[in-house]
DNA sequence: CGAGGCCTTGATGCACCTCAACCGACGTGG
DNA sequence: CCACGTCGGTTGAGGTGCATCAAGGCCTCG
């Protein structure tokens, strides 16, 4: 059920001087809106990236929280596990998002982080973060909007759970995936799933053969074409008038 | 549908000094594990205090994000309002706990906050409230742990809608009121719900009347007494066992 | 080439939704 | 004062969307 679990630590670290200022991720990530010298603190901040690979956990639940991670490449998803062994997906994280804002309220990381295609991430100590927050304002003032970001998102996820039928939910993932990959330079339109239809299932509060079910509904209906993990959008118009329709 | 829709606004303000020093709500709110200078720095941030009556809009969504407001006395809802119409409960929020978190990303508030009962707030201007900050690192890094807070709530919101049934979902609610009670000083085991059966089920992804059926189910079960809204908890042991068991 | 993971599809059952009737509490106005 | 309407809540009957169980096919990778 779970994917294969590797040797969750020592994370591998690489010195190869991380820089804020020449990342492509630039504006999407947590320097958006900064002056070049602040950009530049940033970058003296995050004082290295890890390699993560497919399967390998960035954290588990439980552990002690130190860092956010800013994916600098790759593809991540978080899952809390309750007591009686159900697990549920809360988010899917590509390049430029932060991953363990969930971890500072209680110094402990509440979910599980795992890789699911060979990753990298900058790793942002939170103390030295939050002192330098104190002496550049908007980074402080970014960091807050990203958190609250992350709350809307969140009560985004809610409604989806709480009132959507199967074939909207799915198609509300899609188009978010789709708009964040369209912002990345990619393709809106194809794609490759980097999960399975468990974990999509597991995020969208469906059984996998429920998702698998509305997948080849909407390629039926000429809306999307579906080969493995491999999506394709052939009419988006009619994808966003599945949600709220 | 919807309850009363009075005057949203301009909010009726009481100039009768605030004080965070004083207030019996500190260790629930912001000033948490604040020295007493910085708690009175804290007090001056907050100029006013709003009364709100039941029925009345704190802040509607698409309003401007000036300021955070934190529940003095009262109760209310949250919830989000989809194009079609369909709205959803994205929370409940009782003394000494913040509202307004997820505003800050767009600097417009994503959901409408309504009263339902009479009400009091403090209002922290959020500037302001950034700017003591930089001054008062544990009042940042306490702020920030209550946005991660949020987080966390959400995600356990998230868990219950994907993954959990009708009497489970109710079940929790209900032990989360009761230990939120119980963190303000009132019983855990008795206690008047301020919402309809509609918003609880609109909060848990559940028609009213499932909501209202579970209430009896628990109550057959001698579990519970309901009576309107007035709910007595007779054994809190067997409605932990309901939720992941 | 074989094994296992992932996916699809079908058949069946059930939890919850929907529709509907009814009840009690409350407020209003004759 | 009671008649009345409204609102919130309860309960029942029936329908349905999704879960569950099961079988089989297809990629992938050792």
């Amino acid at each position: 059920m779970l994917p294969d679990i590797l040797t969750p630590k020592p994370l591998k670290t690489s010195h190869a001087q991380p820089n804020c200022s020449t990342c492509s991720l630039r504006e999407l990530c947590l320097p958006v809106g900064l002056d070049e010298p602040e950009v530049e603190a940033l970058g003296d901040l995050v004082n290295h990236k890890c390699q993560i690979k497919r399967g390998e956990y960035l954290h588990r639940a439980g552990s002690s929280f130190k860092s956010l991670y800013a994916v600098r490449r790759g593809f991540f998803k978080t899952c809390v596990l309750e007591k009686d062994g159900r697990q549920q997906v809360t988010g899917f994280h590509m390049t430029g998002e932060l991953i363990g804002l969930d971890a500072i309220s209680t110094e402990q990381h509440t979910c599980d982080a795992i890789a699911l295609e060979d990753s990298e991430v900058c790793e942002i100590p939170f103390t030295k973060l939050e002192e330098m927050g104190r002496n550049i304002p908007p980074l402080m003032h970014h960091f807050h909007k990203i958190m609250s970001r992350e709350i809307v998102k969140d009560h985004g996820v809610m409604m989806l759970l709480g009132s959507m039928k199967a074939e909207e939910r799915l198609a509300t993932f899609l188009l978010n995936l789709s708009r964040r990959f369209f912002k990345r330079g990619y393709s809106s339109s194809d794609f490759i799933l980097r999960m399975t239809r468990e974990e999509i299932g597991s995020y969208l509060g469906l059984k996998l053969e429920t998702v698998s079910r509305a997948f080849s509904k909407l390629q039926e209906e000429g809306i999307i074409t579906v080969s493995n993990k491999h999506i394709h959008i052939s009419d988006i118009d009619r994808l966003k008038s599945k949600v709220g329709g």
